[in-house]
DNA sequence: TTGCCTTATTCTAATATTATAATCTTTTTT
DNA sequence: AAAAAAGATTATAATATTAGAATAAGGCAA
């Protein structure tokens, strides 16, 4: 495999979390399985649409699916995949951190 | 801040990491300091398409850049943001070894 | 000052993503 | 078998991203 396809699988990797019903999704299934119905129920938003983004983020290979009746159980197949989520939160933490600093060196600036 | 604020910041940073040409940046700048002179030569793009893109992470608060002459020096404004490339090919080849064990067990059945 | 070099910004056309609506498919229930 | 339930898929209109061309802005050098 070349360096420039993994790039692209990065890309491919980074554009499917780049949707918040995706986190939300992800956010949801980081608890355990989840149904449709469910994620349908919680997430007010249309059945069709919730099923594109579950269909993106199974593509990825980031969740898989069993079916269950009629119902449709997902969750995440590489766990590994929260931990990014939290790296992510944890650099924007220290990016707001440091623009309340700032803030706070403007508005009491001889502290 | 609310839950879904948060969430809307993690998008926009996953966006601004979703694109092959922001990747190769950050994959430069992860040895250090880069011109943008370099960028132009090294990534054979045009000059403000590239200028786009260092926009995009520098408005994403991931790099930033200081003026020196004529040149401008751009870097990794937080290192963790590299963690979240490393874990992110981890987790790719970790789906990757699965697949080959597929095709391996779809070549060679009954070994 | 004038011109040149490096980078940034703006504009636009092409492409990609997204949400909604409509239409299947599959499984269960009656 | 027919109807109902749960999801998936397809089509499409609206929106967002992208690359390239043109232009602007800032700093240096003659």
């Amino acid at each position: 495999m070349m360096k420039g396809e993994i790039i692209v699988l990065e890309t491919e990797f980074f554009k499917a979390l780049a949707h918040p019903t995706r986190l939300r999704i992800l956010e949801k299934l980081a608890f355990g399985e989840v149904c449709v119905c469910e994620f349908i129920e919680k997430l007010d938003l249309e059945q069709s649409n919730i099923s594109q983004h579950l269909a993106i983020l199974r593509k990825q290979n980031i969740i898989t699916s069993t079916k269950v009746g009629l119902k449709v159980m997902y969750r995440i197949k590489y766990p590994e995949v929260l931990n990014v989520l939290g790296l992510v939160r944890e650099v924007l933490a220290k990016q707001l951190k440091e623009s309340e600093e700032l803030i706070k060196h403007l508005t009491d600036p001889f502290e």
